[in-house]
DNA sequence: CGCGAAATTGAAGACACTCAAAGAGTGTGG
DNA sequence: CCACACTCTTTGAGTGTCTTCAATTTCGCG
């Protein structure tokens, strides 16, 4: 199920667990400033990572799929909130905990660096996207990378049609932009042949189009795959 | 000097790296696209992360003080460039050298781990920031953040006034602004009496408004100290 | 003193936002 | 199985923040 924990991982991380959680497709794991004692670490499902502006503006941080590390943060305030975009998996492992188990087995230890600097380095993607390129290159990419993303995590589904459990306006808050002008900029994608994103569905029509209209580069998608490159 | 690495852990990790390396103000440690077969250890100095978009444009990522890991990245290719902003030391370890360290000195791992998941938090602050703040709030912030940061690093400065070895250039790439931009709002927090910033000094003049203009609360100062709170 | 880089200022324009209303799709209960 | 309620999508018109381009001034440094 999940790329990142081999089934004897799995089994070594159960035991310094304090317990596992299900959460259902649209409830909250934490919300932001709210007390978390324990590291989530997700195990089925996709979780969303956003924080609040006191505007009312919500930014999305990251979509968290299984293997992900949710609720490190110094002190035990969630510095950000969770919520379930599926029915989801969590298994918490309190904070106190975290010391001896990588003391023990430093080869998970080596396993969670790899996967925090994943995330690392996919919001750093995200802040240059955000901060540097149009409306139409952010959604192109954002688009882009939750089907790669999607598609490496259960390669099963082969299709070039996804289901995407998300609104337009879940798209602005992820992109920096607004509901409204997600919609007119995914308007002029479908006039234009690239793909349609209707109704949690997604379908890349053209994926050489896409790929040009995100402005990717090869390495940056293998970056979204999470693979360690061949030497 | 680096508050992530006693001198026993420095010493440690000395048995397992390459080399270090020393750069001067200004140059690159590398670059975008280059190879990278190293992680890359901040000993001392500032050190700026960035990304080129293809239009020109420069998103600054980063600004990496001693403690940080730069060169993680899937694959040998740096994702993002790194360049000295002043006089810089950084260790050195080969990619194949990092499993081996953990599996000898776990606790080493543990420190790792958590010096990347606070550089993760950050870069999702700076998400939040870039993606939902006006001008005004994302320079205010910039600067408070890059205050807090260094008086953290190098307390015996004890001053209002710092030297911050940037243009008003760099403010812009960090808050995905122009500089021009950033021009007219530093002149507006000048003409309020918050903050002064000619030519490399920044000058806090009223810290409460500075903090008002951010809009940041005390938990995220506390984040960005990177202190682990207490139970 | 003069050169180059950075800062400053103005004017015009663009991209994205706000506000608002209508249309489409989904789900629920009778 | 239909009707109603709700959420999400779609479209229009007007506005504003930030950008672009360009010229001028200030500053640091040789």
């Amino acid at each position: 199920m999940c790329r990142d924990c081999a089934p004897k991982a799995q089994s070594i991380i159960a035991s310094y667990k304090s317990g596992d959680r299900t959460i259902k497709a649209g409830q909250a794991l934490f919300r932001p400033t709210e007390r978390c004692d324990a590291i989530h670490h997700l195990v089925e499902g996709w979780v969303l990572l956003y924080d609040l502006v006191d505007d009312g503006g919500r930014q999305i941080l990251n979509f968290a799929l299984p293997g992900a590390l949710l609720g490190l943060s110094p002190g035990r305030m969630a510095l950000y909130g969770a919520e379930a975009l599926t029915d989801a998996t969590v298994c918490l492992i309190p904070h106190e905990r975290l010391g001896p188990l990588i003391e023990h087995h430093p080869g998970i230890g080596l396993r969670l660096l790899q996967t925090v600097w994943r995330e690392r380095n996919l919001a750093y993607d995200h802040l240059s996207s955000i901060g540097r390129r149009p409306a139409r290159q952010r959604i192109a990419r954002a688009l882009l990378e939750l089907f790669v993303r999607s598609r490496m995590q259960w390669p099963a589904h082969r299709s070039e049609e996804m289901h995407l459990p998300l609104t337009q306006e879940h798209i602005g808050d992820m992109t920096g932009l607004t509901g409204v002008h997600v919609n007119r900029i995914l308007h002029g994608l479908r006039a234009e042949g690239i793909l349609e994103f209707h109704y949690r569905r997604l379908r890349i029509l053209n994926p050489d189009k896409l790929v040009d209209a995100a402005r990717v580069d090869a390495q940056t998608v293998v970056a979204w795959t999470g693979r360690s490159a061949p030497d």
